[in-house]
DNA sequence: AGCACGCCGACT
DNA sequence: GTCGGCGTGCTC
């Protein structure tokens, strides 16, 4: 029996499977999907199998056996290997990363390597003798120094000693000890025979007797024994009782086993788009819907009845929803709908933890799993629906390789399980509605609130308009009423202040310099926590200078409005309130968001001041206003997707007021109020932006008309980057087909990010058969001869931006 | 990628 | 003479 193996081995050439040689002990137990430690070149690596077969097209002679089966059930299932092969062909990435980007970090390759010593007669160097002490199996990394290394390898070829790779995962099966008590006649036998002496070991078979034949872990036992470990072993090795290991589960936290929770009764909207969704489920429809609900309108307990059905059915749900809105707030709800049947696959878990959800997933203990990206690839095998919360959110993307999209990978796993997908969104992308209303999916619309809440009334302020009446703050003179007024009646406020390329940074007001990286082409942003300027593309970190470094100027400030000098400038507009703020500053600590948005709730603050992160999902009574200071921030990204983003963070903001029983009010502050990115998003309706948005992208042959994708390439040296990029565009233009177009080489937007300037291509089309192969080709020439030059060059099909 | 082989310079 | 520099080539 010949094994097809991919191996873990990251490189051009190696990207295919490899033949094995099956021994006969493993026949009967090896499948596709196990993973293997294999012989490669002169190393021992890591491999996937991916098939079984009879032959080989190689010569038996060239056929190296299987060292050693890791799995004894396959870690990859016959439908997740066909997608990662799927997977690797439309990102262009290699076989190994898509395995890979399945299955939990923990689970990646560890290698450690052993040294063995097979003659120890003939070790001479009394050196190395003291080294050894007697030992027949040493870690190699205990090699430490010059001379026991030379040693060492002369030994290796005299074949003394030999060098053995033991592959494993990085994170293992978290195991207790657990002991378990012998009958009760040879307790008593063994209390009676006990020295009197032994008063110790006495008490603890008196308290074992109590529990014969039963199993306890042995911290428990010596908690409720009160027994020293001491004590244990020598009872334990006079035969009273047995130890054994058990397999246990990481708990992040403690189950929390709430009495399910009375649904909400659904409005006739929610019940029409659910009977929909029912309908092609029962009729096993790999059906892809998109349903697209006004902010509030209970797209959740659309998707938790969905899920409900399926689950009655004995069939599996996934549910995405973006890493930032997968708040306990979030996540309790489905808990408490599905109890204990539910995994929660989140960023702040540990790898173990991570590990163990997916090891419940594998073994069919849960049967809804919710959370972020890769939860796409959970490893069930009967799923009847699957879910993406905020289907229009870019993190659904993976920004490195395997490139996929999270929403193209449901599609692809629901056409194998004949089940439906469902896109939900207040503000879907263009792509999104664009094929629904083609019929490619199917529309389902919630249009009211379930409590028929109006939706929040909202008010654009020019800000230019406030400058010229002389007021430079912040906060435009409606806006600062509108607190007032919240204030005095103690009801709450969010503020919203878009950080992205708007954040403070440092100015000479002699001289007009910015501050910028010296790695990057940016500039560098103001932390005032410990009065520092950070980059945030390389890393690199500064203190802030006391004079320009230009022209040595004393008059050298920060300027812009980071979430700190907002909260400064609160304080002294109104000195009662109290302010929250949460950004990625207030918030790195490990549990810190859910504390902050507790404090919130429970009223401990009147305004909540806060970045991307408090756009999404909080649904707090006493919100009645929300502000967004600068909403321009977004639309002047060098991106086509920029008032398509600015929209949905306004819309989505905007829904966070009046959700109950208060009204709610909004107010947009903006220097372009005439955008129509803003202007329609005042509108709060989704469908004219939608028509003005694509009259622009049609017009500049963009998503959705066009598909795009983007070649990127960087290096230290300049001039050596122009001249790939020519190089990379010339070969793409001359062999896509003539409806395809190639824009640039063009510098990127951020022309330079940790000292490597960046250049890119941009490649536009609408049916392109030989776009795989040609990127194909390119990429060939890139790995095989281009990077050695120093060249990094990447291939984004479909990017979520392209700056 | 990562490891061995191989062919030329500065050391005991 | 040998140690070691990193160019080249291969991995079932």
């Amino acid at each position: 029996m010949i094994a097809e193996v991919i191996v873990d081995v990251a490189a051009y050439p190696i990207d295919r499977p490899f033949d094995y040689l099956v021994p006969e002990a493993l026949e009967s137990v090896i499948e596709p999907g196990t993973r293997v430690k294999v012989p490669f070149g002169p190393r021992k690596v890591l491999g996937y199998v991916t098939m079984l077969k009879d032959e080989s097209e190689l010569a038996l002679g060239k056929i190296k056996p299987i060292d050693e089966l890791i799995d004894l059930d396959p870690v990859i299932s016959s439908e997740l290997l066909e997608l990662s092969r799927w997977l690797a062909v439309e990102t262009l990435s290699y076989e190994i990363d898509a395995l890979q980007v399945m299955l939990p970090a923990a689970m990646r390759a560890k290698y450690e390597k052993f040294i063995i010593v097979e003659e120890p007669e003939r070790i001479e160097d009394a050196d190395f003798k003291a080294f050894l002490a007697g030992r027949k199996r040493i870690q190699l990394k205990e090699v430490d120094s010059a001379e026991l290394m030379k040693m060492l390898k002369k030994y290796v070829s005299e074949g003394i000693v030999t060098v053995d790779t033991a592959v494993g995962q990085q994170t293992a099966v978290k195991k207790v000890r657990m002991i378990r008590m012998a009958d009760e006649v040879t307790l008593q036998t063994l209390l009676d025979s006990s020295h009197s002496n032994a008063k110790k070991q006495a008490e603890l078979l008196r308290w074992m007797l109590e529990y014969a034949g039963k199993t306890i872990s042995a911290k428990q036992l010596m908690e409720q024994s009160g027994i020293q470990p001491a004590v244990l072993k020598t009872v334990i090795e006079r035969g009273a009782a047995f130890e054994e290991l058990a397999e246990v589960y990481r708990e992040p936290d403690a189950p929390q086993l709430k009495d399910t929770a009375i649904p909400e009764i659904l409005t006739d909207e929610q019940q029409i788009a659910l009977d929909h969704i029912a309908t092609s489920e029962d009729n096993q429809k790999a059906e892809t819907f998109l349903l697209h609900g006004v902010t509030g309108s209970g797209k959740t307990e659309v998707y938790l009845r969905a899920i409900k059905r399926v689950l009655d059915k004995g069939k599996e749900a996934i549910v995405l929803v973006p890493e930032i809105s997968l708040t306990p707030q979030m996540t309790s709800r489905f808990k408490e709908r599905f109890g204990s049947l539910v995994a929660v696959m989140h960023s702040a878990l540990s790898a173990g933890e991570k590990y163990d959800e997916w090891r419940k997933i594998k073994r069919g203990e849960v049967k809804v799993v919710i959370g972020a990206r890769s939860a796409i690839f959970a490893p069930f095998e009967n799923i009847g629906i699957i879910i993406l919360d905020e289907e229009h959110e870019s993190t659904y993307k993976q920004d490195d390789t395997p490139r996929y999209h999270a929403r193209d990978v449901a599609i692809k796993r629901a056409e194998y399980y004949n089940c439906p997908v469902i896109l939900g969104s207040a503000t879907p992308s263009l792509e999104s509605y664009a094929r629904a209303s083609k019929g490619v999916y199917t529309m389902l619309t919630l249009t009211k609130r379930p409590k028929d809440q109006a939706l929040p009334t909202v008010t654009v302020v020019d800000m230019r308009e406030e400058l010229k009446t002389g007021n430079r703050s912040m906060f435009s003179l409606p806006l600062a009423e509108a607190v007032r007024i919240r204030l005095e009646k103690r009801e709450q406020i969010v503020l919203f202040l878009n950080k992205r390329g708007f954040s403070s940074f440092v100015l000479c007001r002699d001289c007009g310099t910015v501050v910028e990286c010296p790695n990057c082409d940016i500039s560098l942003t103001y932390h005032r926590a410990h009065e520092q300027l950070k980059c945030h593309y390389c890393g690199h970190e500064e203190r802030v200078p006391l004079v320009c470094p230009e022209c040595k100027s004393e008059h050298i400030r920060f300027f812009g409005t980071g979430t700190q000098k907002a909260q400064e400038e609160i304080a002294k507009l109104f000195p009662t309130a109290r302010v929250l703020r949460m950004d990625v500053d207030t918030t790195r600590q490990k549990g810190s968001h859910e504390r902050l948005l507790r404090q919130f709730s429970e009223g401990q603050a009147d305004i909540l001041l806060g970045t991307q992160m408090i756009a999404k999902g909080l649904d707090f009574p006493n919100i009645t206003l929300v502000g967004v200071l600068a909403a321009d921030t977004t639309l002047h990204l060098a991106d086509f997707r920029a008032a398509e983003k600015t929209f949905q963070l306004m819309t989505q903001v905007s829904g966070r007021a009046g959700r109950h029983e208060l009204p709610g009010e909004v107010f947009i502050q903006t220097y372009s109020p005439e955008h129509y990115a803003i202007e329609l998003a005042k509108a709060q309706h989704y469908e004219p932006f939608y028509t003005m948005e694509m009259a622009a992208r049609r017009q500049y042959g963009y998503p959705p008309f066009y598909f795009v994708t983007l070649v990127q390439f960087t290096h230290e040296d300049l001039l050596k980057v122009a001249d790939f990029a020519e190089k990379g565009a010339r070969y793409l233009k001359q062999n896509l087909s003539a409806g395809t177009v190639v824009i640039g080489p063009t510098a990127s937007a951020i022309s330079r990010v940790n000292n490597r300037y960046r250049y890119q291509c941009l490649i536009k089309y609408k049916k392109e058969p030989k776009l795989t192969e040609t990127l194909q080709q390119l990429i060939k020439y890139y790995r095989t001869d281009w990077i050695k030059s120093g060249l990094i060059m990447t291939v984004d099909v479909e990017p979520a931006s392209i700056y």
